[in-house]
RNA sequence: GGCGACAUAGCCAAGCGGUAAGGCAGAGGACUGCAAAUCCUCGAUUCCCCGGUUCAAAUCCGGGUGUCGCCUCCA
């Protein structure tokens, strides 16, 4: 398979440290604050990156920080009259809240900043000792001259950098562009004991640090948003090379931005929204469809029209699948050989999801090919062979791809035993509610045998209006809800 | 000022040198008491514009135009 490496920015093929086994981080929220459709992106991307790793065979250790240390969080904190770590550590909870909903699989450690402070205090002290950094008042800079190489992934140049430079110099630093490793603290912040005095890790370092420790170097994918790729990413090259001598990453992988009304999104700019907010209007489900069906380096944009478009082509997978389990419902393939013409169909869909998976995770392309899959057990349903045992054997098949490649773009959520859930659990018992269900549809049954139009149609619009959708079929009525 | 990305049907979106996936919306047909769902058929003679390379370009090169992003906290 082949990955996007913002280091070359060609596509090389994933070859890992070691053969079978990938290793990836993943820049995670800083936690002041519920998480924002861009905070969503790389959460659901790079899951589903491990999902399809896994598929494919690999063993995968997924690492995902939590930055519960810094000044947003401190202001934040100050504003709510907390503590900063106490309100951190809430956010992260509430980060999982989100993460959950939209099907996010657990990272295998989640490492948090308040709790590497060793590690951060080491690595800042390598640093300085092999003369890469200096203390300066308590502060602790990093010498980006000292680093042959600085700007190798953004691909710009110091000299670049200090004719753009829009920021105000600080006399202290030998390179305008020399950034923070420890920064001082000032009275009532959170700090930590270190070498210079009472202070706290800068931003970049802590990436660093929780990597290395857990992955080691030259570890194989390290995610993030584009934006990071300057300055965090090549802060953290900067200073992992420089402490360990060794390689840090082998690909980089950075997803595009999302824009909302074609506007960009930003902390700043005060238009974001957040996942919650998102959620209210639209199922998680459709939301993590949306962000799979535009590939992770391009931009995506956010609003209603192109949720809803994208629910309702949802929504035709899911009916799919409904009429799959109906079809299949109390039948048993036995040891049938399954219907060649759709078996064979089914093979090639599945090269095909792989082929695009394989190619820099186009999800795009991978949802298109569930599309197919969708029309072909659909047009198969409608042919003579559906009932047949090799006809119900091969739709067993075709349920099993479904669930293969659900697995692997982890929209549909399942239960414990690995079903995908068509509808969500809203709370009511189902079973009365089936119940009550059979004897209005017996009613209005009644009604269509005597051609009492107006009566049956009046309850199809009744329930309806309770999110009740009824359809005739020549085996019976089907019921759903909707919305 | 420096660096970079992108421009494909009404909308969204794949495509990475071999003759335009898929979704939403729309039109017609089948099925239906009517619907719904589903199936079938139809849509870009063409991929922002202009040159060039090539037997062959949406895809490569050069030049325009436009949009966006990074260089500052941000995913």
């Amino acid at each position: 398979m082949h990955i996007y490496n913002t280091k070359t920015g060609k596509k090389e093929s994933l070859i890992p440290r070691e053969p079978g086994k990938v290793t990836m981080y993943v820049c995670g929220p800083t936690t002041y604050n519920y998480i924002h459709l861009g905070n969503a992106r790389p959460v659901v991307f790079f899951d589903t990156v491990r999902r399809y790793l896994k598929y494919k065979g690999y063993e995968v250790l997924y690492v995902q920080n939590f930055t519960d240390v810094d000044d947003k969080i401190i202001n934040r904190a100050r504003e709510e009259k907390d503590d900063p770590i106490v309100l951190a550590a809430r956010y992260i909870e509430e980060y999982f809240r989100d993460a959950d909903a939209l099907n996010v699989m657990r990272a295998d450690i989640h490492p948090r900043v308040s709790e590497h402070m060793t590690e951060i205090i080491d690595m800042v002290r390598t640093l300085v000792e092999k003369g890469f950094a200096y203390a300066v008042d308590g502060d602790v800079y990093y010498d980006v001259y000292k680093f042959e190489g600085y700007g190798k992934l953004s691909g710009r140049t110091l000299e670049d950098m200090r004719a753009g430079a829009r920021v105000d110099v600080d006399e202290r630093k030998h390179h305008p562009m020399d950034f923070a490793l420890w920064k001082s603290a000032k009275p009532g912040e959170p700090a930590w004991a270190s070498p210079w005095g009472q202070g706290r890790p800068g931003w970049h370092i802590e990436c660093s640090a929780m990597s290395l420790k857990y992955l080691g170097t030259n570890f194989d994918i390290h995610g993030g948003g584009y934006d990071l790729i300057f300055p965090h990413h090549e802060n953290e090259t900067a200073q992992s090379e420089a402490a360990t001598g060794e390689p840090f990453v082998r690909y980089w992988m950075h997803n595009g931005f999302i824009t909302i009304n074609q506007e960009k999104m930003s902390k700043s700019l005060g238009n974001f929204f957040l996942v919650r907010e998102i959620l209210e209007k639209f199922k998680p489900e459709v939301v993590r469809f949306y962000l799979l069906s535009t590939h992770y380096r391009s931009p995506l944009d956010f609003d209603d029209e192109k949720l809803t478009a994208a629910g309702k082509g949802l929504e035709r997978l899911k009916t799919s699948l409904r009429l799959l389990d109906e079809a299949l419902a109390g039948r048993e393939p036995g040891d049938a050989i399954p219907d060649a013409g759709l078996a064979v169909r089914l093979d090639e869909l599945r090269v095909q999801f792989e082929t695009a998976m394989d190619d820099d995770f186009n999800t795009a392309l991978a949802t298109g090919i569930i599309f197919d899959l969708a029309r072909d057990i659909n047009s198969f349903l409608h042919s003579a062979s559906a009932n047949t045992p090799a006809g119900v054997a091969a739709l067993q098949k075709a349920k099993e791809l479904f669930y293969a490649f659900n697995g692997v773009l982890g929209v549909l959520k399942t239960d414990k035993k690995g079903k995908i859930l068509l509808d969500e659990p809203d709370g009511e018992d189902d079973s009365l509610v089936e119940k009550l269900l059979q004897v209005i549809i017996q009613m209005r049954q009644n009604a269509r045998k005597n051609k009492d139009w107006a009566a049956a149609d009046g309850i199809r619009d009744q329930l309806k209006e309770l999110g009740i959708v009824l359809e005739d079929t020549h085996s019976g009525v089907r019921w759903k809800k909707q919305r």
